[in-house]
DNA sequence: GCTAGCGTTGGGAACGTTCCCATTTTCCTT
DNA sequence: AAGGAAAATGGGAACGTTCCCAACGCTAGC
């Protein structure tokens, strides 16, 4: 049999460049320069020739650090769930962590398991995107954590997400200057999430404030029949041309699309508009108009963020826990 | 200062349990039925009295193994990938494993650089959807490795994805059987894509064989005046009522959305059909037909044969290399 | 010329676990 | 009742690294 080529250790360069294991240790860790040149040479050459990568693991156990951050995400097949885990991939890379990723599929349980699961590979910090309350095991183990998106209450980490009453304002804004004078407010449960409430309460607010006609419609599962009564009976109360449908996320865009088909109502007289940008949203005849959530930079923020806790000594990296969104016009509200 | 509450560890619980470091060990590692029940008993409210959890990092650096799975991914915003990626999510659950993502943006040059990090972290298998030709470090390390979707030249793994030819069949039965007699195949470029190549092949062949008009369309980059274009000219040029465009994958399907909605050409007079199903498929008016592929079924299965080699003794879990697509016929192939 | 100080280098003890082996206990067999 | 195997338990040496501290070779100051 061709011999397992097994992983070359620090010992094994050490004896080929002809000295000891700490300077190959120093070598490849941050005390680089206190070797000498020779020294440096000597160690880069063997190390090359062995094909030698230091043992995150081992690293890990003896005080060095994991290196290693830890993300949970409520649903992995959600579009804005992985636009911003592709952000935080980017920023990992940067700071040369890597990231182990745990899908909870909404699941508060599985989340638990991941939770013990992440601790157990000692992972430097969590970024999470929350679905139950872990709170008490986060707590006493001490992480560094930053939640995304969504608040846990009783827990006070920062929280990286959007900038929810701007983007109600600025949905409304629009709304209100597209000539809309009635607002179906359309939202999943907002019962355990945070961002959820956020947005639903600054809704209802500010459309009384701004003297709209108001009415929500709270989806749950995949059920097609009752949003779609919901929409028809609102387009039958307020009639065409100054009424709009206005979407609290992707998923609820999804739904209502999908009820402006069924119920084959023309998208424009009767307005729709949602927050979440999906590829989609620009295909659909005559253009669904979104806000746009800056993704990439709430996944980079998480990780600046998480960073920051990491090292503070270091110079504290800036990070916004507050994101704008970004207004996509399109003829979906143009009556 | 209120002390960093470190965590627990094997002999805390032996300690408190009034046994041995070994007697602990067993009870968490798969020897535990060796150990008396009140052995057992003890040590498991010791260590529940600690919230003990093992250290993976200690376990993978003596030979237990790091329990670790590491997944490459070319482009993590590719709705076919993150599906595939829940399906692996899911199985590593299942058999007790973790899994580091990364993504490489169709960069070579990062996917060195990620293959080397998850080889630092020891992980015990890899799962991947290549870019490059990553070839000879790969085969150095004799860790086992599944590729994704994507054959390697010169690497015989293991490849995990669709039946490419069975895809192409099913096509090109359906858009005969609903009376197109020819066709515009668009593709993204096959030149380092071996599953691009397999069905280019494919549909060159059958088409032939099957006696249709066929013409191709190779993608490259954001254009999407040069597709438009290609349209227009194979639309002019065989009019419409008998000629179908199909697309090789989702980006090819969303490019051609995007131009059939540009030129205002009617989906179903003019064919349109894709590879890959994606949420917005059925919202576009008349729907679009796709070729769904088991994405949950692929994820499953690379993890499956992942196992396979690493326990060659244990009972060999079956896995399927070719998975076969499911037909959505809807209106965009009614003529 | 001898010592203080600095820049380099190396030796050894951790880190928390698993595994090999030795030891103790239990219980069956003749 | 004694011998022995089998079951249950414990002690110590790894695993590959980092970190503390000691030792070395210089230059410089007295």
């Amino acid at each position: 049999m061709p011999s397992p080529p097994t992983r070359a250790t620090l010992i094994e360069v050490a004896k080929l460049a002809g000295t000891s294991k700490t300077s190959v240790s120093r070598f490849f860790g941050p005390e680089r320069d206190k070797l000498s040149q020779s020294l440096q040479q000597r160690v880069a050459e063997a190390a090359a020739a062995l094909g030698y990568h230091p043992n995150q693991m081992a690293r890990g156990l003896k005080g060095g650090g994991s290196r290693l951050l830890g993300m949970m995400v409520a649903d992995i097949r959600n579009p804005f769930s992985v636009a911003v885990m592709h952000g935080v991939e980017l920023a990992c890379r940067d700071v040369g962590y890597s990231l182990i990723v745990c899908n909870t599929d909404n699941d508060p349980a599985l989340e638990q398991h991941h939770l013990a699961t992440l601790a157990a590979y000692q992972v430097e910090g969590l970024i999470i995107n929350a679905v139950g309350q872990p709170g008490q095991a986060l707590l006493e183990s001490g992480v560094p954590l930053v939640l995304l998106d969504r608040d846990i209450r009783h827990l006070d980490a920062e929280v990286i997400g959007l900038d929810n009453a701007l983007a109600i304002d600025m949905a409304l804004a629009h709304l209100a200057q597209q000539g809309y004078r009635s607002i179906l407010y359309v939202s999943e449960a907002p019962e355990h999430t945070s961002t959820r409430q956020a947005r639903l309460e600054r809704f209802q607010e500010q459309a009384d404030a701004m003297g709209f006609t108001r009415q929500t419609l709270m989806l749950s599962r995949q059920d097609i029949d009752t949003p779609c009564a919901g929409l028809a009976a609102f387009v039958e109360l307020n009639g065409p041309g100054h009424c709009a449908v206005l979407c609290a996320n992707g998923n609820a865009t999804l739904t209502m699309a999908r009820c402006f088909k069924q119920l084959d109502v023309a998208m424009g007289p009767v307005g729709l508009m949602g927050i979440d940008e999906l590829e989609w949203c620009e295909l659909m005849t005559p253009g669904i108009t979104t806000l746009a959530q800056p993704t990439d930079s709430i996944g980079r923020d998480a990780v600046a963020c998480l960073m920051n806790q990491l090292e503070r000594s270091a110079a504290p990296l800036a990070f916004h826990s507050r994101h704008s969104p970004r207004l996509l016009v399109r003829g979906s509200t143009a009556p």
